[in-house]
DNA sequence: GTCTATACTTCGATAGAC
DNA sequence: GTCTATCGAAGTATAGAC
C-alpha cells in the first residue's frame, strides 16, 4: 500500500500505538478543538514518543483523516442499523441527537473551511449518508401512508437532521435550551404518531 | 475604562488602527478559520506592525470577543429592522441565510469550545437574539391566526433557524445542496402563506 | 502611536541511532 | 518500532527607542 514515490517509512494499519494515536487524536479533538490536536500533544495523551506520530501518519491532514474515516465508518454502520431497525425514524432521530458525534462533526467542519483534502472527504461522506437518508425516508414515509404533497419526505428528513444537529450544539457548547423542549416534544409527537411510543434505545 | 492593574497601555476603541486590526482579524477567519488569526498574520492582513496588535489587545482573546462583539451588536440591530419590517418573518429568513453571518458564527461556537471567556460571551448574545426571537414569533404567528397548539411558535422559530443554518453550512462550506431546494420551498411556501410574496429584499 | 528587538514557547517534520 | 536530537518556522507577548 505504501507508495513507491516516498522515501519514508509508515507504520502498518494494524498497529496497536497507531489506534492509540487515533484515540488520542480525537478526544484532543473533542476536548479542547482541532487547533489543539499538535503531534506533540497527541503523542503525551497517546503516553508514546513524539516522532512516532509522523512515523504512523506522513503529515498532520493524514492524522486527521485517519480519525475522521474511522469515525465515519461508524457512522455509516450506525445509519444502517437505524435503518433497519422496527422505529427506523425514532432510530435517526436518537442517533443525530448523540452529543459525541455531533461535537466531532463541528470541529471537522470547521477544519475542512481551509483544508481542501479534509474538505473533500467529509462532502463525500455527508453526500453519501444524505442519499442513503432520503432514500429511506421516502420509502418508510411512504409504508406509514403519508401524503407525499403536503409532508415531502425529503423536507422531514433535511428539517430532522438540522434541528437535531442544532440542540445539539446549542446544549452541549453554548449550555443554551431556551425553546428546546418544545421543539423536541414536537418532533417525538410527530414521530409516535408514525411508529408509535418509542420502545427501546440503543447506546 | 483601562484596569488600573494592567500596567501595559491599550489604545483607544476610536482607532482608525484598531477598526483595521478588527477587520483584518474577521476576514482572516472567514477565509482561512479562526486558527489563521494570529498576531502576525492579522497585522500583515491589515497592513500594519505586528506590535500594535497587542497594543490595542492584550491578548488574542481580547482581539477575538472584539470582532464577535462589534458583529453580535450588528446582528441585533438586522434582527429589530426585520421583526420591524412588514414581512418580519421572510425578513428573519433570509437574514438567516447569509451566508457570511453562519460562516463566522460556526467559527466562533468552534472557538468558544474551548475558550470559555467567548463561549460565555456568545451565550449571552445567543440567548438574547433567542429570546427577542421567541417574543416576535409568538406575536407574528398570533396575529397571522395561527392555530398555537398545532404550531406552536417557539418549534416554528426554532425549525426556522436551525434549517437555515444547516443549509448555508452545507452549502458554503461542503458545497453539499442535496435536498435543499424542496427544503427552501417547502419553507417559502409556509411564509408566502403567511405573509404573502416576498415584496422586496435588503442587501 | 508606531517601530525594532528580543525572550520564550510550540509547532511540523526529519535524520539516524538503537 | 521506538527513541534522541535537531532544524527552521511560526506563535504570544513584552520592553523600550523613536
Amino acid at each position: 500500500m505504501t507508495p513507491v514515490t516516498a522515501s519514508r517509512r509508515i507504520g502498518t494499519e494494524t498497529s496497536q500505538t497507531r489506534t492509540l494515536l487515533l484515540d488520542a487524536a480525537e478526544h484532543l479533538m473533542l476536548k479542547e478543538g482541532y487547533a489543539a490536536v499538535s503531534s506533540r500533544r497527541v503523542a503525551a495523551e497517546a503516553g508514546v514518543n513524539p516522532a512516532l506520530v509522523h512515523y504512523y501518519f506522513r503529515t498532520m491532514d493524514d492524522l486527521f483523516l485517519a480519525v475522521y474515516r474511522r469515525r465515519a465508518e461508524q457512522g455509516f454502520e450506525r445509519q444502517e442499523q437505524a435503518l433497519a431497525s422496527r422505529q427506523p425514524l425514532w432510530a435517526l432521530w436518537e442517533f443525530s441527537r448523540d452529543p459525541r458525534g455531533t461535537a466531532l462533526m463541528m470541529e471537522f467542519v470547521a477544519l475542512a473551511n481551509h483544508r481542501s483534502a479534509i474538505r473533500d472527504e467529509i462532502t463525500d461522506s455527508a453526500r453519501r449518508v444524505r442519499d442513503r437518508e432520503l432514500e429511506a425516508f421516502a420509502e418508510v414515509l411512504a409504508r406509514y401512508g403519508i401524503d407525499e404533497e403536503n409532508t415531502p419526505p425529503v423536507v422531514v428528513a433535511m428539517f430532522m437532521s438540522s434541528v437535531s444537529r442544532f440542540l445539539v450544539i446549542e446544549e452541549e457548547t453554548l449550555g443554551l435550551t431556551t425553546g428546546h423542549a418544545e421543539t423536541v416534544e414536537f418532533v417525538e409527537r410527530f414521530l409516535t404518531r408514525l411508529e408509535g411510543d418509542r420502545i427501546a434505545a440503543g447506546p
